[in-house]
DNA sequence: GGAATTCTCCCCACTTTTCCCCACATAACC
DNA sequence: GGTTATGTGGGGAAAAGTGGGGAGAATTCC
C-alpha cells in the first residue's frame, strides 16, 4: 500500500492544473498506472486516492448493507462527486471544476499526504481548518491513541 | 532496535545540510537503509527516525479508525510535516525547509541520541528549552521513574 | 447540417531546485 | 609521522515545477 506524507504548497495554473509533489508520486503504487480518483473530502478538501486504493473503498461500498437508507445515500454522496484523472507528462493532474469550487482551491493549493491518500486543500482554507482546531496536539494524541 | 545516545554540535552549510555523527550512523540498523523521517518534535526541534523505527509508527497510524474526526485531525498533523530523506555519500541529511524553521535552526544544530529516534535542535534554542526547565533533574527523576 | 467556438489533452520550453560527486581540512588512530 | 576516517564546502548534471502553444474532440449556435 502506498503512504504518502509530507506537504507541499504548489501553485495552481490558469487551466485548472497542480503537480503532484515527486515525493508521493514516486511513492505511488505502480498498479495506480499514475490515476486517481478524486472526491469531495470530509473536510473542504479534495480527497484524491490513487486508483488501486479506491478499487479497495469501492469494495467497501459495495459490501455495506444497500437496504439501509442512510447507506444508499453515504455511497450516493461519495460517488456523485467522484472522479478520475490521470497525471500528464509533466507529473499533473487537472482538478474538475465542480471538486476546486466545493474547497475553494485558489491560486496557491497545499498538496498533504495523507497515508492511503493525498488532501487538496487550498492554502486560505487549510489556515482556517486549523484554527478551528481547538484541541491541541498532545491532548489530542493522548485521547487518540491512547496512553 | 538502534539506540541512539550522545551528543554533538554540528554545522548547518548554506544548502542547509547537517552531518550525523559518525556514532550514530554506526547505531544505525541495516534495515534503515540511510534513510530518515523527520517530523516535528513536541518541543521546538525535529525527530528524525530511522526507516525501521518509523515503520513500526506508521502502523500504527494506520490502524485507527480514519471515520473519526480527531483521529483524521492528528494523522493529518502528524503526517504533513513527515519528510523522508537519505544520508548522502559524506554521511549528512539535508533539512527541509518547513521544519528547519519550525525549530529554527541556524548555523549551528545540536544532535541529540534519544533512543529511538535523533533529535535536531538549534543551539540557541536548546539553551533557550534547558532554562526554562525549572525543576531539576533529581526530582524529575524521582518523579517520573518512581522510587 | 455545417461552421464557429470552447474545452481538453498532449507536447515543448524555460527556470529553479535538488541531488550527486569531487575536493579539501581537521581530527583520530595506528 | 603517516594513514585513515570524519566533517565541511562547493560545482555541475539531472530532475522537478511552471507556463504556454497547438491539435483534436465536443459543444453550441446559426
Amino acid at each position: 500500500m502506498a503512504r504518502f506524507k509530507g506537504q507541499a504548497e504548489y501553485s495552481v495554473d490558469a487551466k485548472g492544473r497542480v503537480a503532484i509533489p515527486a515525493k508521493m508520486r514516486s511513492a505511488l503504487n505502480p498498479d495506480a498506472q499514475g490515476t486517481f480518483t478524486l472526491t469531495k473530502g470530509f473536510e473542504k478538501c479534495i480527497y484524491a486516492y490513487p486508483q488501486d486504493q479506491w478499487k479497495i473503498k469501492e469494495d467497501e461500498f459495495s459490501s455495506l448493507n444497500l437496504n439501509n437508507r442512510n447507506a444508499r445515500h453515504l455511497v450516493r454522496m461519495i460517488l456523485m462527486w467522484a472522479e478520475e484523472v490521470s497525471l500528464d507528462g509533466q507529473g499533473r493532474i487537472s482538478l474538475p471544476k465542480s471538486l476546486s469550487d466545493y474547497a475553494g482551491i485558489g491560486e496557491k493549493a497545499l498538496i498533504i499526504g495523507a497515508m492511503d491518500r493525498i488532501e487538496i486543500w487550498d492554502q486560505a482554507a487549510f489556515e482556517d481548518y486549523l484554527n478551528e482546531q481547538t484541541i491541541d496536539q498532545e491532548s489530542l494524541a493522548e485521547q487518540v491513541m491512547g496512553s
